[in-house]
Parts: structure tokens; sequence; C-alpha cells
DNA sequence: CCTCTGATCCGCCAAG
DNA sequence: AACTTGGCGGATCAGA
């Protein structure tokens, strides 16, 4: 088609001194690899640290690396990803806060992964709204900056211009869910297959991904999958939830499949799956009622979709759990 | 394991 | 002209 193929959307990530090599790592697993087959062309992915070369990881790491590029790398970046830690904001030199609010006023992504959002709000961008970081230091970080409104129980928040992200693993979340705003959620679902994990998290009831501040007006998805889930033990056809999110079958199906980047029915049993996975590690249901309560009705039904899932039957599976358990 | 029925999905297309 | 919507029909899939 084209010849000429659009420039790659530049992700730099700044590595602060003494970021978790955990944090860096995920921006380079997600960003840095390259996906061309999937997506071309992919990111152009950058280190940078306000001075480059020598920086020191933490997290258990206790490593040196040698970052190549400097802050300049803001200038032309269209997303910027900050990791750090608790100490960041007291370590920021002016020069680094100065770059990221100017890259923001640019109109560049700010992200942070857990640490990292001491340093944007050291810069003065989170200022009035809602953020998030680790909750081992959502006391420390509230106490440090009353102006801003933590939530400590949500995987990231995204303000659409700057996001933050929770402890850990939520960056991966929030990488992810970079790569789901730019490019669809079947590409961000096949990198997450690819990094062999899950597509998206199921935070008990957050598995919708939980957006406190999502693009106001309310997704009307969101609302049917909730409702959904709080009723997977009766039968739900497609075409109910089409009615209940007041969109027509089709404009429903493609929907769906633009924000989930599945159909309906796979979500819906893969849902039921969740469940009765749960219900037979932690229940005490006869088989039957496991099947009855995750909406797969009968016995039959259940294990041939378990079967396919697990490879293991429901009464093995609660078993061999249920054996661990006892054993430890 | 097979078969049958109805539900679901998706390309296509016309209409806004 | 570019984009979204929703109906149609046939291939595919789920459940009994």
């Amino acid at each position: 088609m084209s010849a000429v193929p659009r420039s790659p959307h530049r992700v730099v990530a700044v590595v602060s001194d003494g970021a978790p090599i955990f944090d860096v790592a995920v921006c380079c697993e997600v960003f840095g690899i390259d996906r061309r087959d999937l997506v071309d062309p992919w990111y152009e992915f950058r280190l940078c640290a306000t001075r480059p070369g020598r920086v020191g990881l933490g997290g258990g790491a206790n490593v040196d690396v040698n970052i190549r590029y400097g802050l300049r790398q803001l200038e032309r970046a269209h997303t910027v990803i900050v990791t750090g830690t608790v100490r960041s904001a007291d370590d920021a030199p002016e020069r680094l806060l100065d770059g990221l609010r100017r890259a923001h006023s640019r109109g560049a992504r700010l992200a942070s992964i857990c640490g990292g959002a001491y340093l944007l709000a050291a810069a003065g961008l989170l200022n009035g709204r809602q953020a998030t970081t680790h909750w081992m230091q959502a006391a420390d970080f509230s106490r440090r900056f009353p102006g801003i409104h933590l939530d400590p129980d949500v995987l990231y928040i995204d303000h659409g211009d700057v996001l933050t992200s929770a402890g850990t693993a939520a960056g991966i979340d929030l990488c992810l869910h970079l790569i789901r705003a730019d490019h669809g959620a079947e590409v961000a679902n096949e990198v997450a297959r690819r990094m062999v994990i899950p597509p998206h998290r199921d935070g008990g009831q957050a598995q919708f991904v939980r957006l406190p501040l999502s693009p106001p007006g309310e997704d009307p998805l969101s609302a049917v999958l909730d409702w959904a889930l709080a009723h997977l033990d009766d039968p739900i056809e497609v075409a109910d939830l089409a009615r209940r999110a007041n969109l027509s079958a089709r404009t429903f199906a493609r929907r769906f499949r633009e924000s989930t980047g599945t159909t309906p029915l796979q979500w819906l049993l893969s849902q039921r799956l969740r469940l009765a996975q749960q219900l037979l590690e932690s229940g005490d249901d006869p088989i039957p009622i496991v099947a009855r309560k995750a909406g797969f009705g009968t016995t039959a039904n259940l294990r041939q979709h378990f079967t396919r899932a697990t490879t293991v039957s429901p009464q093995a599976y609660r078993r061999a759990f249920r054996g661990e358990a006892e054993a430890s």
C-alpha cells in the first residue's frame, strides 16, 4: 500500500537513580522488543537519564547500567515513562523536572511506574488530580503531596495526558494499557500472550480494569460487563448484553472487540471458567452446584469447557488443589 | 464420538 | 469524502 511508513511513536523511559530494575525492564520488554510483525512501525524505544552514563539500579539488583541518552530525549518523545523510588522526589534535579514539565506542555504523554509517581508529583504534574503508586508508599506519598488524591486500590490511573501505576507488576498493566490505547486490544492481548501473562488482570471485580477517572461520560461497556460478572450464574445471551448497553447487536459486538479484544461469548466463557476455578478451590459445593453457580448449567457442560481449558477435570482440579493445601 | 438445532460471529453493504 | 451504524446471510460454534 503506502510506500512511506508512518514515523514511529517514540517512547522514552527515564531511568532515575536507584530505580527498581524490574520497572525499567518492563518498559524494555514491552516497548523495546521489536514487534514490527505485529504493528509496523513498532515503537522507537530509548532509555535516558539526567546524566548519560552509569546509573545504579535498585529493587534488589544493585547493578549499574550504562545509559546512553540524556534529557534531550524528552524533547522528542511522544510518551515518557518515569521510573523511580520514594527518594526520587528529594534527589530530583531541577533539569529533569523541567524536562518533564516541558514534555507535558508540548503534548507528550507522561506515565509513571511505581515510585516514578514521586517524580511526576515533584514536577507538579499531578496537582489536584488522582494518582497511584505502590500501596506501601501510599501514606508517605499522601503526607508529602497533600494536594494529590492518592488511590492505592487501583492498578493504574489514566488521565489521558498523565498516567500513574501502582507497584511493581502493575507497570506491566500500565504498559499494556498504553498499547491498547495506541493499537487496540487485540495487539495488546497479543503482546501479553508473548510475554506469557494473562491479557488483563482480574483484581476481583475490577476485571475490566478499574479506571477511576476514565474518559468522563462513562463507558457503557464497562457497566454491562460489571453487570454480567454479577450475574454469571444465570444464562446470559449476547443480545441481552447489547440491549443493556443500548446498542444494536452488531455495534455492541464491534465495540466489545475493540476494547476487550475478544467476542462477548468468549469473554463470558473465560469469566465463567474463572469463577468455576475459584469455587472449586475454595468452596465445598458439589460439582453440579459449581456448574450451576458458574453459569454452565449442567455438569457435562462444565466438564467440557473446564477440561479443554485446563486439561484436568473439575474433580481432579479440586483434588489437586486441596491436596496441595493440605500438604503445606 | 456423532448429530442436530439454535446462537454467535463477521464480512459485506447500504444508509445516515 | 471520511466515518459510523446496524441489518443481512452464511460459516462456524455451543449445548443438548
